[in-house]
This record gives C-alpha cells, sequence and structure tokens, in this order.
DNA sequence: TTAGACCTTAGAGTTAGGTGTAAGTCAATA
DNA sequence: TATTGACTTACACCTAACTCTAAGGTCTAA
C-alpha cells in the first residue's frame, strides 16, 4: 500500500515541504494518490529520491535533476541521453574530489602555520 | 601602490560586487584606500581572499568565514581558535571527500546499468 | 574641456532552494 | 459525534549570496 510523505520524509532525510515541492517542480515525477487523495509512494519512489540528494548533494543545480528525471519518463530511447548526463556530472565530481583533497592540504599546511606560531608566542614569553 | 579593485576580480575571478559585498559584510577586512577613496589592495589582501574562495569552495558559509576573518583582528591570542575552527572545516571537507567518493562509484554503477539496457534494448531490435 | 574609463556609496532587486500558513478533507478514536 | 492528527492545495514568505542601479567623484587622453 506504499509509503506516506511522512515515512519517505524520515526514510530520505528531506522535510516534506522539500518533498511536496520537488514534485511540484518536476524534480520527483508525480506521485500516485490513494482514495484520498494522499501520495502514496513505492520503493521505486524512494530509490529515485536517494538518486536525486546524490545528485543534489554533489552540487547538481535542481533545473537539472528536473531534465535528468524528465528523461526517465521517455523510456528506453532517452536512455543514451541520461547516460550522458550522468556521465557529465561524474566529471564534475571527480574535478570537485581532486579539489578537495588539494584544498584539504592547504588547509593541513594552514593548521600547521598556526601552530608555528603558537609555538612561537608561547616561546616569546616563557 | 597596490592593486584595483578590478585588477583583484580579475586575479581572484570574483566580481567587483562581489568583493565590495565581502567587504561589506566583514567577510574581507576593510581594504586600504588611495587619496581618492578607491579601493588599494595589496599581496597579503590577495592571499587572504583566496583562502576565503576556498573556504567557500569547499562549503563554508560566508557568515562562517567572516567569523574566521574576524579573529585574524586579534592577533596572537586568536591562533588557538583560528585553528579550531580550520580543524573542524577540515573534517567537513574529509567527510565530503569520501561521501564524494562513494557517489562517484554509485554513478558510475548507474552508468553502467544504463549502458547495459542500452544494449538490452538493441538487442531485442537487431 | 569634454568624453570615457575608472572608481565610490547606498540601497534595491534577483535567484535558488526551500519553508511556512491558511483553509479544507478524511479517518480513526474517546 | 466531536476531536485529533495526518494529509491536501495554493500561495506567501524567507534566507543566503550575490547582482545591479542610481547618482556622483576623479583622472587621463584628444
Amino acid at each position: 500500500m506504499g509509503y506516506s510523505i511522512k515515512t519517505i520524509a524520515q526514510k530520505s532525510g528531506l522535510s516534506q515541504y522539500t518533498l511536496r515541492y520537488y514534485e511540484r517542480e518536476g524534480v520527483l515525477p508525480v506521485v500516485a494518490r490513494d482514495v484520498n487523495g494522499n501520495r502514496c509512494f513505492d520503493d521505486e519512489d524512494l530509490e529515485l529520491i536517494s538518486l536525486i540528494c546524490c545528485l543534489k548533494d554533489t552540487g547538481m543545480a535542481i533545473a537539472d535533476i528536473k531534465q535528468f528525471i524528465a528523461l526517465s519518463k521517455e523510456g528506453v530511447s532517452a536512455l543514451p541521453d541520461q547516460r550522458r548526463l550522468l556521465q557529465e556530472h561524474k566529471v564534475h565530481i571527480d574535478e570537485k574530489i581532486k579539489f578537495f583533497q588539494s584544498f584539504a592540504q592547504k588547509v593541513d599546511h594552514k593548521i600547521a602555520y598556526f601552530a608555528s606560531l603558537e609555538n612561537e608566542a608561547k616561546a616569546a614569553r616563557p
């Protein structure tokens, strides 16, 4: 019988507001409703939401995620396009990983530099 | 005689608007002026801007960067606090690197999956 | 000596990505 | 049967981080 929006909010870590907002915006495909008109998510939705979160958390804009999801609705013929979008995004992620690693180093140097300044200061007034 | 805001914008990749905004907000310490009241950046400013960009691009909020910069003005006594802030941020960066790496894998699997679906589709209509 | 390029400030406007509110429906329960 | 709680929609509001505009000052080259 599917999951309520509350359950999905808990499972996904997104707020109910955000889930509704994503559906409105086409970031999520339109979710099935039960007899009362309440949203009724299934496991496929949950999986899609998990992918959407990953895309978002790795810096893909909502508008681009929307485009990706729109392709899902087109079936097999859109697979190459979907794959291309993911590959492009993968390039961004790899670049970000490199940038983050280089910056992690830079921060480490800065931390060491601060520590050495602190020691100098300590040595100056023993 | 220092660098103009235009030069710094070019060197840093930030817009002139953003540089003025950062100064207004206290993200940048107040920049020296020449006789005409025009901003006059030096190499130290440039270095600080580069650090600010790195902090920002690795996800530190403007408000937190501001706090970090405010400590710079307090001199030696604030060094341990500055170091602590950087160390905390470093933890975030390391977490992000791990998350990005795991997601890079997930995307790779997805790409492979899409490729296999494409091949199935091809096989079905030869 | 005026046109153009550069700068200044104060303050308004924009965008992305949510968040919150109001008014109403429905189903289970005291 | 009245209330409680979860849901619905439509729409208004919010925040962060810019981005732009207006009105004006200063310098330089033709």
